[in-house]
DNA sequence: CGCAACCGGAAGGTTCTCGTCCACATCAGT
DNA sequence: ACTGATGTGGACGAGAACCTTCCGGTTGCG
């Protein structure tokens, strides 16, 4: 990364990429953006060395990985935005897919570092403005639905979006999940047009979330 | 504090106690259970020998801390449920003034030595099931008067409010402010009986949120 | 088969934190 | 005001945790 140009990787070499890569979004999910690298290694079935000829240091690993996710997002947004059949279905999907980008929210709230990496990375910087932008768009058009209430910004759907990437405590992963996953039912429920009460202040914009 | 029974601390030393309790309070919510006692020390314009002299040490800061801050929660809890007019008031006056258990939440989730030594405390566990028993109680008459919708458990409204104590990024604290408060109706219009969507699952009780 | 490319992990060096200790300051009673 | 007890600050030594490099040995590939 940073500089890794024309040369193939051999093929055992790019194994080991895909397990470090692997390896770095489960950690930092779990652990955050400060976890030892050789808990990385270890995870990831190889050596110390390895891990840091493949990536200069933890900044560059921080960024391949949030290229990634961030990437992934993205994606998954222009295809619900595609296949959905109306904007309300998308942003759901959106919103509950976006659980992949925990890791990177992660990253950019714990760490100071870790985000500054990241905003300084202008692909990075690019995939999350397209993302930014495609939320946008979807609540605007779920508005013109008349399904999502009008008193929300883009930016209070994000904030809700980044709470729900919080760990919440249970007695096993799978009630978390469901926790989770009652959590964001009960979410889009109250983000629903109906009666409601009124929200206190003005729509949240996307840039009221700070760059 | 473990143990400091009849001496009488001297009028300084007491201030200074007060002074190290409330930026420990700030500091554990603001950085995490793993911050330098000497960042605590500072913040409270005291050396770290002063801080060691009345804390013997991190764990017992730790406690003391937990402590008083679920005592606050708990008295606010009891004072809502015979105050309030209604069960639902009381319950979202509760949800509301527990972002002071911000600090305590942060403390049980961010570390697993932090959590090992409140739940050891008797005291402090005496304090969460007050506050448990609390929410339940709550939960059951705000659903009985027709108003918090029935598939939620208090595991669920538990689970809700731990997600508003994080801390979203905003570009400035005031506007973090605003947007936890517009997260907090958002949530507790999803919560309303009215129409909705139904959850997927069994409601989430305080039990499976694990001990 | 031979050469690069690649691998694992030991080890050096740096940084960080804890918790103690003691010379000095401050309080409170007479 | 005086004095002993109580309290205070912060330098300091020990120790742990981490990052990163380095190199003998291994493995893919032409």
């Amino acid at each position: 990364m940073t500089a890794e140009a024309g040369t193939r990787l051999r093929a055992d070499a790019r194994r080991n990429r895909d397990q470090i890569m692997a390896a770095a979004k489960e950690v930092f999910a779990e652990l955050g953006p400060d976890v030892p690298m050789e808990e990385i290694a270890r995870r990831a079935g190889v050596g110390v060395g390895t891990l840091y000829r493949r990536f200069p240091d933890r900044e560059a690993l921080i960024r391949a990985v949030a290229q990634e996710n961030f990437g992934a997002v993205l994606d998954d947004a222009r295809a619900a935005t595609a296949e959905e059949p109306t904007a309300w279905d998308a942003l759901v999907r959106l919103m509950r897919r976006s659980r992949d980008l925990r890791l990177s929210v992660r990253l950019a709230v714990l760490s100071p570092s870790a985000w500054a990496a990241m905003r300084d990375d202008p692909q990075i910087r690019q995939l999350r403005d397209g993302i930014m932008a495609a939320l946008d768009d979807l609540v605007r058009a779920a508005q013109a639905e008349g399904v999502l209430r009008d008193d929300v910004g883009p930016g209070d759907v994000a904030a809700l979006v980044s709470l729900l990437l919080r760990r919440v405590p249970a007695d096993s992963d799978a009630t978390a999940e469901l926790i989770a996953e009652r959590a964001l039912v009960v979410i889009l429920d109250g983000l629903r047009a109906d009666p409601g009460s009124p929200l206190p202040g003005r729509p949240v914009t996307i840039r009221d979330l700070g760059d």
